[in-house]
DNA sequence: AGCACGCCGACT
DNA sequence: GTCGGCGTGCTC
């Protein structure tokens, strides 16, 4: 008897496990063969679940079937829907559920074609059916020439039979098409059609590609690729490394080391060439924000219609198109953001990931996977190779190239263009202040800004502006208040005035005056866009060569939260002759204007002084990154850095574009005080509207999670007590979490699985895992 | 007795 | 997530 192992797709901790059904002899009602991958119909209780197959076996060599007697299961009832992943996938599913201590339902998810799959529903009268997705497919109405056009005449009167005639012989067009120009037309095709002059086909339409996907299904023709510009040096030997990676087929990683501006989209596409040439599939990740349509063209460019893109910016129509795109096996290189990675590629030979250090690569929700660990996990399995680009790789990449033999680091030290990078002048905004400078431009960042705008030049302003965590800033001479215990800057709460550590739990109460200096002007941080957008325009209208003519861009989650937005505003930017664009992190990377002259940094510290370990990380990559955006062309370019903390590490290295100061400064510090990449973390966050109970069971979990580790770990083993969360309510929810830590090459999750699967859900207290987060916020 | 409600465990 | 079983306690 064959057996299928199912999962459940009811999103409950109770029943996350998975189930095993008869796979009946016939094949079940349907005509759909039951395969790993397909979503099932079962029995379930009373009534009938739908799951998903994730293993196939005979019932004598099934090593699942613990102690159920094979010949009490139920049978599956059909399948209702084709594979949506393979055991590959599926073999995937279960080691991020055990890796990231995840739902397995929410891993299975994750391969599931956007749009979703059938369900089970309940009508009014308490009904139980099967409901199919609202997104599938969608046909078009083709009309192609017939036997019959060459030697057509029409009849005199028959107008619109000439027209479409006449429009068809250019080719074919889409039914939809012919009534945009020439009004209701179906009588006329129908006469067209019964004399042979044309047929009528239905034919798959792709959303959101121009043309509708036409010939992509068909095969397509007649595209010629984008020229390869001859390699540099550096890139060339990136191009050897990766291409030598795929082919020993071991799953090794080629980190892509190279400035802004070096040069590395070229390289990533030459290897997507090599891979595709060696027969096998790309998959190229970017983070989120740069998923432009310029991004998208440049692959398009070089491998034309064989591209996939999967983004969530597209409708779910459109998702759904390039995901059963991808399933025809007809895409062979896919370009999307993180969940492209779950997408039915088959034969991935290379896999790329793009801004490696971004941190968009981490998903927030479970499964709280990284990309970057996932990709290399499938690279392994499937004798694929990974890239990592970046010009400011994470801490943890640079310290695998230097431990793991299976992790190379290519250099590329020099721009494309040939052009020196940029020099970045940091501003002391302490200094500025005790000038008597209340503005939150400086006097060099106003002249340079009047100079460049005059001058018909653009400027981009990067307003730094990560999160919500308020904290106090002396204007006079820059102190933040940091915790004793645990080199973090302290949270401001508003609710009691109080500064707060979320590592220790340490407070006290928010001084009226600097404990540093004295001075009163102890400023909460925080300002936002508009704010700025509004004192940049009081400052540009000041200036007699600039003035109000000269239009600022503002792009953040505000602007561009509507589709086609973020385009609309970068097209508005490249049009104008003298403009400023002011934004947040998403101006940080990806764009390429010609004329831009001046980067400016407004404040470069928000980030630096966030209760976060990574925060001296992420200062460093964030002013590192927009130096680059300045002079990549034939003008030369310029950066000012803001900053209250001139003499902080990673402001001072990234102005001298040296990461070798940087992590001098920064490497000893996560040693010291237990931080990546010199131990594995697991952020344990708890959740609820009674405050009490979280509490209380933030402290039962801490002393479960040491109970755990006591038995499982050793040396470099260890609980942090449960504090609240820098975030301490959010949505009417009080929040608190419990660090656990474990040396870099032991195996946190394994150590802290059991306790996780055998909790009882808690109706007062959620609670969610966090395997190397990314922050501890 | 009859029934509404809530809690708990089972569901392959 | 849903259901059925069982106890409690209220009402007809």
């Amino acid at each position: 008897m064959k057996l299928a192992s199912v999962i459940l797709d009811i999103p409950t901790q109770a029943l996350d496990a998975p189930y095993t059904y008869a796979v009946p002899e016939d094949g079940g009602e349907g005509d759909a063969p039951i395969e790993v991958g397909c979503a099932v119909l079962v029995p379930f209780g009373g009534r009938r679940a739908v799951g998903f197959v994730i293993e196939l076996a005979q019932d004598d060599e099934c090593d699942w079937l613990d102690g159920i007697d094979p010949a009490k299961l139920k049978g599956i009832v059909r399948a209702v829907s084709r594979p949506y992943f393979d055991e590959e996938g599926a073999a995937c599913a279960r080691w991020l559920s055990e890796r990231y201590i995840a739902p397995l339902s929410s891993c299975v998810r994750l391969f599931t074609p956007p749009g979703g799959v059938p369900r089970m529903v309940r009508s009014r009268e308490g009904r139980w059916r099967l409901e199919e997705p609202a997104v599938g497919e969608v046909d078009d109405r083709w009309v192609v020439p017939g036997p019959a056009l060459a030697a057509f005449e029409p009849r005199g009167n028959a107008v619109k039979q000439a027209s479409i005639a006449e429009a068809l012989r250019a080719g074919e067009l889409r039914v939809a098409e012919l009534a945009a120009e020439f009004g209701a037309v179906s009588d006329a095709v129908r006469a067209l059609e019964r004399k042979g002059v044309v047929r009528v086909e239905r034919r798959r339409r792709l959303r959101g590609v121009p043309g509708g996907g036409r010939g992509r299904f068909e095969g397509g023709g007649g595209f010629s690729p984008s020229p390869k510009p001859p390699l540099t040096a550096g890139q060339a030997a990136a191009l050897a490394a990766i291409d030598a990676a795929r082919e020993r087929a071991a799953g090794e990683v080629v980190v892509v080391d190279g400035v802004t501006g070096s040069g590395k989209t070229e390289v990533y596409l030459q290897a997507i060439e090599g891979a595709l040439s060696a027969g096998r599939t790309a998959c190229v990740l970017v983070p989120e924000i740069s998923l432009t349509p310029q991004t998208v063209g440049r692959f398009r460019g070089r491998f034309g219609d064989t591209v996939a893109v999967m983004h969530s910016r597209m409708s779910q129509g459109e998702r759904f198109d390039q995901w059963d795109f991808i399933r025809s096996g007809q895409a062979r290189v896919v370009v999307g953001a993180r969940s492209a990675l779950f997408t039915p590629l088959a034969n991935v030979g290379l896999i790329v990931i793009d801004e490696e250090h971004e941190g968009s690569y981490k998903q927030d929700s479970a499964p709280r996977y990284h990309a970057r660990d996932v990709a290399v996990w499938m690279a392994r399995r499937a004798g694929a190779a990974v890239v990592l680009g970046s010009a400011t790789p994470s801490i943890e990449t640079l310290h695998a190239c230097a431990k793991d033999a299976a992790w190379h680091r290519v250099e590329l030290p020099e721009r494309a263009n040939g052009r020196p990078l940029p020099e970045v002048r940091v501003v002391d905004m302490a200094k500025e202040f005790s000038g008597g400078s209340r503005s939150m431009f400086s006097g060099a960042l106003s002249r340079a800004l009047a100079e460049e705008l005059s001058a018909g030049r653009k400027a981009v302003l990067l307003l730094n502006q990560r999160g919500f965590a308020k904290f106090l800033l002396c204007r006079e001479c820059g102190f933040v208040p940091e915790c004793p215990s645990c080199s973090t800057s302290l949270t401001f709460h508003e609710r009691g005035n109080l500064l707060v550590c979320h590592h220790c739990g340490h407070r006290v109460p928010a001084p009226p005056t600097c404990p540093e200096c004295g001075s009163p002007y102890l400023k909460k941080f925080g300002a936002g866009t508009q704010r700025v957008e509004a004192d940049l325009r009081v400052l540009l209208d000041a200036m007699p060569s600039v003035g109000p003519d000269v239009p600022i861009v503002r792009m953040d989650a505000d602007t561009t939260s509507a589709k086609g937005a973020h385009q609309r505003l970068l097209e508005t930017f490249a049009e104008a002759d003298a403009a400023v664009l002011l934004g947040t992190q998403m101006i940080a990377k990806g764009l390429d204007f010609e004329d831009v002259t001046l980067v400016g940094v407004i404040n470069a510290d928000t980030m630096l002084k966030l209760p976060d370990y990574r925060a001296a990380e992420r200062t460093f990559a964030l002013v590192e990154q927009v130096a680059g955006r300045a002079g990549r062309a034939a003008l030369p370019g310029r950066v000012l850095v803001q900053t209250y903390e001139a003499a902080a590490a990673p402001i001072r290295a990234a102005a001298a574009h040296d990461r070798a100061l940087f992590l001098r400064d920064e490497l000893p510090k996560r040693r010291l005080l237990g931080y990546p990449p010199y131990v594995r973390m697991a952020n344990v966050l708890l959740w609820g509207t009674d405050e009490p109970a979280v509490r209380a069971a933030a402290l039962e979990l801490q002393r479960d999670l040491e109970r755990a580790v006591r038995d499982f770990g050793g040396d470099g083993w260890s609980v942090l007590p449960a504090v609240p969360c820098a975030l301490a309510k959010l949505r009417g929810t009080y929040r608190w979490h419990v660090v656990a830590k474990c040396p870099s090459d032991a195996d946190l999750s394994r150590a802290l699985l059991p306790l996780f699967r055998r909790r009882k859900p808690d109706k007062l207290v959620n609670v969610a895992v966090d395997v190397d987060p990314d922050d501890l916020l």
